[in-house]
DNA sequence: TATTTTTTTTAGACTAATCTAAAATATATA
DNA sequence: TATATATTTTAGATTAGTCTAAAAAAAATA
């Protein structure tokens, strides 16, 4: 139905915008597609052609209903495979990503919806990120950072922000998993270094950098 | 590493050529692919550059020991991927070869891997083809066809001999799958149409057409 | 063996997706 | 607000894969 670039620049156009709340810039979508801006252009007029974005020369894009519908759509197929891959092969959650890079432009609705069916229906992938239904139905995703909160909180992790396999590595290497609880113990004002003590687990500082990438919610 | 349409080349010449004894026409690639012979040329000439197969201009076509092996993995990842939608996934036979055919793309030696442990390492796949190993060794593909035996034999029915959607329908229509036994009951002189026995189940007949191309051992 | 038919290749064109360099437009700054 | 800077688009090329039509080579036939 759609090409593969087509529906990696709906993709990433869905994520540039904030679930497609926000009008995005050509140069952004080139940076994160690391391709080169005039190649943006030119796809972005196609798109257009299709009615899949809305889109006025010089003044960013936003997506469509159908453009949205189409990117979601992926978006389903690759949470779904990443699901596969870390529960049913036991890959680890960083190693999931480039192969559902691919895996998400296969084309059957009936593949997707019995492996659905096939992982007991999951309602997150392995990082914590909500999987859009057959609808196109997607749960908002919660925004509170740890960094967000103060000395004495409990919370919940959530998900990382973004998916990057080194974040992803490095929470693994210091034991933080996705549902572990947190108590911030201390926060050090010079960095704003978080001391955060791990229910059944020790005790660790974590940097800013870290703080501001760790999804949570306060319990 | 190699694009999808120089692997779809590789595994039609494979397929075409009785797994790389013989020499392929340019013509037989077309007729196979539904494409125009000259861009079977084109190609052709790209895959000879690349030392995939051996090539003389007007003299058909083989692979090089490079080439099957791209082949090869081709159709291991595609006869995997097979028996993974029939077993995990509760398709049946007859509706797996398309998403196969995307599926054999995914470039990832650890996923095929790991998929191939998780079904069990199988060594035949729904049609009851054999699967290459890791090592791209094959196991031999019975020849026997179900035309071949007489009035009083006993059979096993080991595959189909082409995987068409129409013939596997029909198979599952009058209920013979794979594994099944039958004693041939008849052979009828005029039109070399069968009559069998189906063990724990009826019997019925079977034109010539259907005959040739059931693969059986005797037993 | 000469001629006809079939098969295969080449020539030249097209589309999708990409690129670099230059031009056009918008935004920031003095 | 005029100018400088940054962003975006257009122009023109390139590559992979495909096509049709014509030319070349091989195979079949008279």
């Amino acid at each position: 139905m759609y090409s593969l670039s087509e529906e990696n620049y709906l993709k990433t156009i869905y994520h540039l915008s904030d679930h497609g709340k926000e009008s995005v810039n050509t140069n952004a979508i080139a940076e994160e597609m690391k391709t080169a801006a005039a190649s943006v252009s030119d796809m972005i007029r196609k798109l257009s052609k299709k009615k899949l974005v809305n889109y006025q020369k010089y003044h960013g894009v936003t997506l469509s209903s159908k453009g949205q519908e189409v990117a979601l759509r992926v978006i389903r197929k690759h949470r779904l495979w990443e699901v596969f891959l870390v529960d049913k092969l036991n890959f680890k959650w960083d190693e999931v990503h480039d192969i559902a890079e691919q895996l998400e432009h296969i084309e059957s609705a009936q593949l997707i919806e019995r492996l659905d069916e096939h992982l007991g229906f999951p309602k997150f992938d392995p990082h914590g990120d909500p999987i859009p239904d057959a609808n196109g139905e997607i749960a908002p995703i919660p925004t509170t950072t740890l960094s967000m909160l103060s000395a004495g909180n409990k919370c919940r992790v959530v998900c990382a922000k973004d998916s990057s396999s080194e974040l992803l590595l490095y929470l693994d290497k210091i034991k933080i998993s996705l549902g572990a609880k947190l108590e911030i113990t201390e926060v050090h004002a010079f960095d704003s270094s978080f001391s955060v003590q791990i229910e059944g687990a020790g005790s660790l500082t974590l940097s800013n950098k870290v703080t501001e990438n760790i999804i949570v919610e306060e319990i």
